[in-house]
DNA sequence: CGCTAAACAATCGTACACGATTTAATCGTA
DNA sequence: TACGATTAAATCGTGTACGATTGTTTAGCG
């Protein structure tokens, strides 16, 4: 058959090996963890995440989230149309340039930052780790995506 | 500045400063970065994944690969049930225990592994890492995983 | 033996997520 | 200034992903 001499062993690399499947499976477990804190609060994990882009910088565009959170237009388009459905911002065409839409916070949404202002602790706590374990690893995979977008 | 004394000061955390933010774009990154690689052989991420776990063991249950793979059945049937429509696996009840379904490859999905074997190599160079840092990263994020996991 | 509890997969409803396409607005340049 | 190219969102179709529920089958226990 096929590689008699060298090419392609026939052993499978298995998935615990790969590092993109401890991405994976941490990214599950992230999501999970958050679930209860933000039932709280009526936000879904990437509604969380498109607040805190916005309580971070309030009025920005779609294409700026976009940009920020990795994000589609086709993903974000519904997204914050169901966060404006629940009366946390607000989208409308901007006025210079009619093909952007610009989102806002609504006063409750703003207020909202404040509930959920324990939530990091609440995480860095189940993580177990410290502040300095925390941050290096995050720079670890802030390069590695990094490496990867640029690859692609 | 920030606490004068205590009670939750005005700044907000910036979502470049969460792990679990770099953990979701690099979930992107993964998830893209294997996207061409993968059309090749007419794989999404999670069918790839599904398939890396039965190359590695071939005939498990759902409720096996469920927990390999940290999904639900209401993720793995609708899954398993596209890759079984396009002749990579088999699904069929347990016949000692008729409430398990045991998933098979089929002659195709086993050759595939063939096709597939390549990919990892593309990655591992598309991150730019050593496969020992690779290794390092890959443990600690494991780690944070079950802490997380276990937290809840 | 019978009956409840538990286990397993499937189903349903909701919510991301993406590529490809579409629509509308603006820009560049002849 | 006219008109093709570009940009920005939205739309469409497909594919994960999960919690809650359902339907079956098996296990456990009196």
């Amino acid at each position: 058959m096929a590689g008699s001499q060298h090419d392609t062993p026939a052993v499978t690399a298995r998935l615990d090996d790969f590092l993109c499947f401890s991405i994976y499976a941490a990214e599950h477990a992230f999501s999970r963890a958050y679930k209860p804190l933000l039932a709280d609060i009526r936000l879904t994990y990437p509604q969380y995440l498109v607040m805190t882009v916005l309580w971070e910088e309030d009025d920005q565009s779609v294409g700026q989230l976009g940009t920020k959170l990795s994000l589609e237009s086709s993903t974000l388009t519904p997204l914050l149309k169901r966060m404006e459905a629940d009366g946390l911002l607000s989208r409308h065409r901007d006025k210079q340039d009619e093909r952007v839409v610009r989102v806002k916070l609504t006063e409750p949404g703003d207020k909202l930052r404040e509930r959920a202002a324990k939530i990091p602790a609440c995480i860095l706590g189940a993580t177990g780790m410290s502040l300095e374990e925390l941050g290096r690893l995050r720079d670890q995979i802030t390069q590695l995506t990094q490496r990867l977008v640029e690859a692609s």
